[in-house]
DNA sequence: ACAAAAGTGTTAAACTTACACCCATGG
DNA sequence: CCATGGGTGTAAGTTTAACACTTTTGT
């Protein structure tokens, strides 16, 4: 039964995070070739004796510093952060070493303190996901194309997330354990591009069951009223949905 | 860079289809060990040089005769079944073989005239979906278990395919190319368990836009009204979807 | 004529949207 | 006391849900 021995096996990780109100995904500086010098997802090689997602929760160590509990393939553990299976990819050309089929991962994780400050992550960086994707790029900064196919990974990554986030409560991945509603709002608004009417999201967030729960304590250090301040619920799923406006709507 | 060769690579296809108003799957009786004698999924192995979803075309192929155009990695092109990837399973103990990981799709098929009349399909079959999953199972005949890891596969498939309704013309994948609002209701009511009010899902279907288009002719041969036929329309998703009854709601 | 299924009309409840307005704090 | 952001109220428009009712066929 050795007829389709060969292939190399590996994971992705798409990694997203808000910093300073934008969506920005991890990337490392490739230092050997193929696509030296370029911009590429972190990732690594399944090591003969793991599973997929245990893979990806390493290399997540590995790259961020964060340590999940039994994130992938089990639901997000606890309190912040959500890692996640996207999809495949394994087209016959898409590494010019040999065959490999990559298992990309979504990640998304709190604005962490020290960026990038793993072990393995010497060129790693947080890159603005409009950059990344030359989009309508504002920063003139690193606009290099992804190695790989990791352009197309990146771009599902996102749509996903995008999706996610209209009937499921991932937002408050994004956030520290606690966390106020209008940081949520930010969260949403930079992850769909669009503003949101603060009122509305205020209601429709506290309203929603299983969403967030009050954890008691204010913040005070802002400049206008302080905010309450909330958990994440207990809720897998958004019923009633947080739609997108339609605009930014795909299809 | 060998690191981890050795990997051995399939495609699992998880094909459903509407048959007798319930959702059934096709599932193979396998000839030889391991799992000897028990149903699985239909697959096999990625070729040396074939992408991933050439591989599951080839397979729903070889399985149900059914010939798509650019399906997987590419939008369904014509007129009826949609073939998507749905995930992959890599568990380093998953086939007592060696390291198999298999990457999983979903093919929603239209209740085809001759029942998987494929050349590999020897001993394939159509087998309700609440049978071989063995949740209340009416049918008192194959409640065998699934072979492998093949159960949760196909549980994992069959979630999908009931949110996919949700917010995705997908419903008439499980259609021929034209079809009355009344066998759409049927694969909703068929995949999601749950009755549908006739009346407001026909206004519903008619009135978002893009989900169907009208084909002219009608149908003659019923016991009442004869039904007007419809095409599926252009539209990629739905939009407002059309959610499942709460009660039938995960979470 | 009757049963069966297709399709339309109508109404109340629920939800979204837009925006007026008040609350609590820092400067 | 004023700017800033947090949070509540309210009314108009839209969507859903439930069901009465008409249409068109086979028997």
């Amino acid at each position: 039964m050795a007829i389709s021995d060969g292939f190399q096996v590996t994971v992705d990780l798409v990694v997203l995070t808000i910093r300073d109100r934008a969506l920005h995904v991890l990337l490392v500086r490739r230092r050997y070739p193929p696509y030296r010098g370029r911009w590429a997802l972190p990732g690594g090689f399944v090591l003969p004796n793991e599973d997929l997602g245990t893979a990806a929760t390493r290399e997540l160590a590995e790259e961020t510093g964060i340590e999940a509990a039994g994130w992938a393939d089990a639901g997000t553990g606890g309190s912040a952060g959500h890692l996640e299976q996207l999809a495949t990819y394994g087209a016959p050309r898409r590494d010019p070493r040999g065959r490999v089929v990559t298992v990309a991962y979504l990640a998304l994780v709190p604005d962490l303190p020290s960026p990038a400050a793993g072990s393995d992550a010497a060129a790693a960086d947080w890159v603005e996901v409009t950059a990344a994707t030359g989009q309508q790029g504002r920063a003139a900064s690193s606009r290099a194309a992804l190695a790989f196919d990791h352009a197309s990974i990146l771009a599902d990554g996102v749509e996903r997330a995008r999706a996610k986030l209209e009937y499921t409560p991932l937002a408050a991945a994004f956030c520290p354990p606690e966390f106020t509603v209008a940081q949520l709002r930010d969260v949403y608004e930079a992850v769909w591009g669009a503003p949101l009417d603060p009122r509305n999201f205020h209601r429709k967030v506290t309203a929603t069951a299983g969403f967030v729960e009050p954890a008691g304590a204010s913040t005070g250090g802002g400049r206008g009223r302080p905010a309450q301040l909330f958990r994440r619920g207990p809720a897998e799923v958004l019923y009633p949905p947080l739609l997108r406006p339609a605009p930014a709507r795909p299809g």
